[in-house]
DNA sequence: ATTATCTATAGATCTATAGATAATGC
DNA sequence: ATTATCTATAGATCTATAGATAATGC
């Protein structure tokens, strides 16, 4: 409803599609329904507006991890729905927004507080990876551990039309197995996943993407 | 030495560094010490450059792979080579240049060529992937060993410096941890992945960098 | 002659600000 | 009074072309 809104949605739609760098103001305003000025008086500058996107997608995420963390279930329990939390958000959010992780824009200083977000997000994967496997984790291991959850944004990219609605499951699957306990890869194990984080959803938003509606 | 060169290395650092949107053909002319006019010269449009430095990070790891695919080398030998060859390539790389895979600047149909060799190099991927299994492989998994991969420029990007030159290999073995036959990751699957890669070589420029000098 | 480079510039943007106007709520 | 929007515009780009000039090779 509002024009704040409108903005960020056209601009999501518009940075996903064509790239942050060959979108104008103007044709953001034009997608909202205002004049190009109008933008600003919502928004200082181009970089705010990506960074509020790109905000709406990373921290939600980075609130699950960290009530995850709290809790004292096992260790590849938690690892299961953090992992499949994350792919959720990126799965059903409507516009796909965790393209823009990847773009070069985002190295800024203005962006520090994404940054900060994401690192934070980061060492939930690598707690928790640690936790399962007993062993410390290098660099390495959870690069491609958060790398295979960001699978979910390149493949709804590659394809595009809507990806099966099992992909978060199967990339949490797949998370265990990169883990080395393929054994753990079980129905008990997603049940107890999905039974922490309902008990966490009661707390908060969850799993619904609040970045955007539709 | 040569002006074609200089402009494609100096576009590189910078749409790496800056984004593509972000980077004026001034700025690349700057870089490669010439006016900005005279990078008309060499290159039609900024698009043409791009598309020649995307093409130059591709083409070489799906011409291997189409040799790969020629082997009579166990499913699994393949599946190492393959992964390990094209994370090194993404490894070796002086400027990080498969950031740019990620730029949606890239889905037009200028690049058509970029796309049709990189689905070509996601087949390779899917045949090595069901000849490791036996079975049919989804399209999620096949997303995920490549995700899996291109982990290697994420991981660059993200620690500014360098990163362990055990990155590729560590990469190959989870590809086959991730095909569920952690089993066959043994130092003979991958002195025979290398045996195989090192035949292949001598038919041509192999595993060395060639879109850049530095 | 051909190739590579330069200067100069047309023409089209683009971001952000200034200040006017309308709408809203006390 | 405040909030939201608009028109108009300054000032700075930016891409690509035209045409002159220099260098290279037959």
């Amino acid at each position: 409803m509002g024009s704040e809104q409108d903005i960020l949605h056209a601009a999501g739609e518009l940075f996903v599609t064509r790239g942050f760098g060959r979108t104008s103001t103007r044709a953001i305003a034009e997608g909202a329904g205002l004049q190009q000025a109008s933008v600003y008086h919502w928004f200082g500058s181009k970089d705010e507006i990506l960074l509020r996107l790109v905000l709406g997608t990373v921290v939600p995420a980075r609130r699950i991890a960290d009530r995850l963390l709290a809790s004292d279930a096992p260790g590849h329990v938690l690892l299961w729905a953090l992992t499949f939390a994350d792919a959720t958000l990126l799965h059903d959010d409507p516009q796909n927004l965790g393209v823009l992780y990847f773009d070069p824009e985002l190295d800024g200083n203005q962006f520090s507080e994404f940054h900060d977000a994401r690192d934070s997000l980061h060492d939930a994967y690598r707690v928790l990876l640690e936790r399962t496997t007993g062993e410390t984790a290098s660099e390495v291991e959870i690069a491609m551990l958060v790398g295979l959850v960001e699978v979910v944004i390149t493949y709804r990219r590659r394809t595009r039309c809507a990806i099966p609605d099992d992909t978060p499951a199967r990339v949490a699957d797949a998370a265990l197995t990169l883990a080395r306990v393929p054994e753990l890869v079980s129905d008990e194990t997603r049940a107890q996943a999905l039974e922490t984080l309902g008990a966490l959803e009661s707390l908060g938003p969850g799993l619904a993407v609040d970045s955007d509606r539709d």
